[in-house]
DNA sequence: AATTCGTGGAG
DNA sequence: TCTCCAAGAAT
């Protein structure tokens, strides 16, 4: 298939796609890969990797020690998540990733993306993996119109399983992805560079801007998001934060409130006689 | 089904 | 500067 040779010639080196990769590293970069970027990604999978190689080594960790080696990665509730997957792999498991949808959808911040991914990407299976780059992929070669709507439809997991049947699966689905990530990228993309130009159906209509309106994302300057980030590192910085701390970090009172009744609803952070700390078990 | 949840790079 | 968007998941 096109897609397949044009991804043996221009893969990235990715870490994770190493010959000698476990499963579980293989989780870990899906977790981490959830909404943030590659390039912030990489440094942060080998340094965890290095400390956390296996299920049974992060099940025992302190949720602390997580959630300062999860800093700077965004959503620190998938740092949690992954811990808690860790102890599931061990208590459940044997310590062992398990190959099919199904038993991975079922461990906490594994969803259907993630699962596919996994099984397809570490265990080989023809599993069929929906991400946002190959959904774009989709709806520009295939559907013809500039991108995907902003959740999964019927129709398009019928049309990727469709296609996954008729290739080889977890390669497809890799090579599809990284299309996506590199050439047809969702700002500029690199029609000129793309194997599937001559029979994409929205080069063939000129590009067209005939996508669907996605919703503005709302601003983060201000946000409770920031609030809750500058929060959190400012309790993790200093072990038994108290109110001054917390000020420090975020001034104003009634964000700074609704935020850190959000991090202790989340169990990100907990109350200690020495003040706010971030939790030590989970 | 629509919201919420971080952070940073690129245009 | 400001906007967009990034290998999504949970509720």
């Amino acid at each position: 298939m096109l897609v397949i040779a044009w991804f043996d010639a221009h893969r990235r080196d990715l870490p994770w796609r190493a010959p000698d990769v476990t499963p579980w590293g293989v989780l870990v970069s899906e977790c981490m890969l959830q909404q943030t970027q590659v390039d912030r990604v990489v440094p942060r999978w080998q340094a965890w990797m290095h400390e956390w190689p296996t299920p049974a080594a992060l099940a025992q960790a302190p949720v602390a020690d997580v959630l300062r080696a999860w800093q700077g990665l965004g959503y620190p509730r998938r740092a949690l998540r992954l811990h808690a997957t860790a102890c599931a792999l061990v208590d459940t498991w044997g310590g062992q990733v398990p190959e099919s949808e199904p038993d991975l959808r079922a461990l906490p911040g594994v969803g259907s993306y993630t699962a596919a991914a996994v099984s397809a990407f570490a265990f080989g299976r023809p599993a069929v993996v929906l991400d946002t780059n190959i959904r774009r992929v989709l709806a520009r070669a295939w559907t013809g119109v500039a991108g995907p709507k902003a959740h999964q439809t019927r129709d398009e997991l019928q049309l990727a399983a469709g296609l996954i049947d008729e290739h080889t699966g977890a390669a497809w689905s890799a090579a599809v992805m990284e299309l996506g990530a590199v050439v047809c990228t969702a700002r500029s993309p690199h029609c000129d560079q793309c194997p599937l130009a001559h029979r994409c159906a929205w080069l063939a209509a000129g590009r067209p801007d005939n996508g669907p309106v996605r919703r503005a994302q709302a601003r983060f300057a201000g946000s409770d998001r920031q609030a809750r980030g500058a929060l959190l590192r400012a309790v993790s910085a200093a072990e038994g934060a108290r109110a001054p701390e917390l000020a420090r970090a975020w001034a104003d009172a009634e964000q700074r409130e609704r935020a850190l009744a959000g991090l202790l609803a989340d169990g990100l952070v907990v109350r200690t006689p020495a003040g706010y700390a971030l939790p030590a078990q989970h």
